[in-house]
DNA sequence: TATATTATAGGCATATTTGCCTATTTTTAA
DNA sequence: TTAAAAATAGGCAAATATGCCTATAATATA
């Protein structure tokens, strides 16, 4: 398989942290509240639309708890 | 152990990618130029002066064939 | 269906990162 | 110890992320 652009790197990771998310029974206001952010850069973290901080990449895997290399899978779905 | 605030993780991640650069051999100019970044942004993550994006740590991750767990392990040196 | 909840869309001002640059300091190797 | 290589420091403009906000769309639930 060949490496993804940055592009499409962010929107697969996007994708794996709203799987993540759901599966640990999440709304986005939620996981925004627990870390701090504003729930609209969740949705623009999901959609793959901003390229986010290592530190907000952090705190959502504490808050989740889920393992980095979870969200950062590069599986196609 | 306590968890870390943001500024104590960026060092500690700063540290690990240090630690990962060196022993597989790149000197920061090289890492830039492999991912297409500014030397001096590297000497800045290294040291946890800004947070860089995910799309550049999963840039890192595949230049120096390391696991992006590595670089979030927070492990007191 | 209709009502509430959840998520998306986007504008705008502010904050932060980044690239580009020069200079200085530190580390490595001869 | 000296020269070369590597890393640090910081200024500045441009690009991007973020917070705050309102409105709309999509989804879930009564």
């Amino acid at each position: 398989m060949e490496y993804l652009n940055e592009k499409e790197f962010l929107i697969a990771f996007g994708k794996n942290l709203r799987k993540a998310r759901k599966s640990k029974g999440f709304t986005q206001s939620q996981l925004a509240n627990d870390i701090g952010i504003e729930i609209s850069q969740i949705s623009r973290i999901e959609r793959g639309i901003i390229n986010t901080s290592v530190g907000n990449v952090n705190a959502i895997s504490r808050a989740l708890r889920v393992d980095i290399q979870e969200l950062f899978n590069l599986i196609k779905n």
